[in-house]
DNA sequence: ATGTAGACTTAAGTCGACC
DNA sequence: AGGTCGACTTAAGTCTACA
């Protein structure tokens, strides 16, 4: 039944798309990125693919991992 | 390790400034929004005291039941 | 009409192993 | 180097009641 539940996340899927262009734009790996914001490389994995509902804290330290405006990860 | 205890999540008290802002803006109450969002009135509380951590589908239904942008509650 | 408290269920976020 | 599978702990989000 692939009758998708959920509309579809707008903000993960720019949040997924951002995060993967910042974090190859500063030459990042998954695991590097991992190390700088404390977060786990099999989570910033599902984050990029869009399977994860994250919380405005997470974003915040994607952004400043990233040193990039957290509404920047967010945009269209 | 760092004087600060919590990073003082700016998403988070951008949210709540706005979202407050957005909702009396459109003349509903607490009450009235959780109806619209299908969120509970006491949880819309914290939110707009910045005690909450909310995630990025939050985000939309709220962004969707005041008929704003999801970011326009995020921004600064 | 809003804020707070507490008990509850579910998903966010952690972690190690593996393909 | 990235993706996936589980098992786990903590907090997000629900709900009732009351000042």
């Amino acid at each position: 039944m692939s009758t998708s539940p959920s509309p579809a996340s707008v903000l993960r899927e720019q949040l997924a798309r951002n995060l993967r262009a910042a974090r190859q734009h500063a030459g990042l790996t998954q695991e590097q990125l991992a190390e700088r914001s404390g977060l786990h490389q099999t989570y910033l994995s599902d984050i990029e693919r869009g399977k994860r509902n994250v919380t405005l804290d997470v974003v915040e330290r994607l952004a400043a991992a990233l040193s990039v405006a957290p509404l920047a990860l967010l945009a269209d």
